[in-house]
DNA sequence: CCCTTATAGTTTCACCTGTAACTACTTGCA
DNA sequence: TGCAAGTAGTTACAGGTGAAACTATAAGGG
């Protein structure tokens, strides 16, 4: 059985540090939910983030989308690439400012998203299930005021 | 301006999605810290992670501490290479048990661990000053209950 | 005992990610 | 105008990461 070191070192307890602690929860619900989507659909959590925002914003440029999913603008240049090839996003320049895209859900793009958006809900929902109806409102209160 | 699609495919509002916000404020604080050590001392996060389990449970196999840190065992093994290279970690192997490995600090890596715990601890603070009292009590029994 | 099965740890491979460098286009000011 | 500076997006490179395969050792049941 391993052994408490002395406590002149006080060594950090990582299942009580928060930072460590919300690293752990978010990864394991992201995980579960992109196990519902990411073999069925061959999809990442990036792209499947950048067809979400897509859904809600018709017409973004890539920066725009870059933006909106807190992601790096390579990481969804990428995506675009792949989802662009799959026919799921239709890509076309700007007419007036040629250095960008305006992008949109193809209708087979639609079709991904009207199955994984509620599937997406109904894992946060389950997530939240975890928590009483007090503790759920606190969470969001909370995760509000953290969000950058 | 980006225009709202139609309600009949109901989008996900992301910025209001938990499981996105969770991965959001996991990021960024935890890069926040990362950015206080990885630099200074050439540490990835997996490989402070490693010497913050080995301050507090001295003697544990390479398994263990996979455990503990919930990381993969071919991240801990990969960590566990550098560091015993860097002479921050000693392995040798467990007596009774020739497939085992016993791990534990190097002086060298106290020297490291008692500088990092106290930034770490500093940063977790800064962290919370962001919310009310009330607020992080909650956050603090919230984790705890969806900490798997 | 021996042989199957299980476990600890490492290596390999394929992929994902971020940083920096690059191209193409636009803007603004002399 | 035309040239310097800024912006959108892609490409190249350099790690980091997980799944699967592999080696070595241990455990357990005939």
């Amino acid at each position: 059985m391993p052994v408490a070191t002395h406590a002149d070192h006080a060594p950090l307890e990582l299942e009580r540090f928060i930072p460590y602690q919300l690293s752990i929860v978010s990864n394991t619900v992201s995980q579960t939910i992109a196990d519902d989507y990411q073999a069925r659909y061959d999809l990442s959590v990036t792209e499947w983030r950048v067809m979400a925002v897509l859904a809600r914003f018709d017409g973004l440029s890539a920066r725009e989308v870059a933006e909106r999913t807190a992601t790096d603008k390579v990481a969804v240049s990428r995506a675009l690439s792949r989802l662009v090839a799959a026919g799921r996003v239709r890509r076309h320049m700007h007419e007036n400012d040629k250095r960008r895209s305006v992008l949109g859900l193809t209708p087979a793009g639609w079709e991904i998203h009207d199955v994984v958006a509620p599937m997406a809900r109904q894992r946060e929902r389950d997530f939240l299930a975890q928590l009483s109806d007090e503790e759920q409102a606190w969470l969001g209160r909370i995760l509000d005021k953290l969000m950058p």
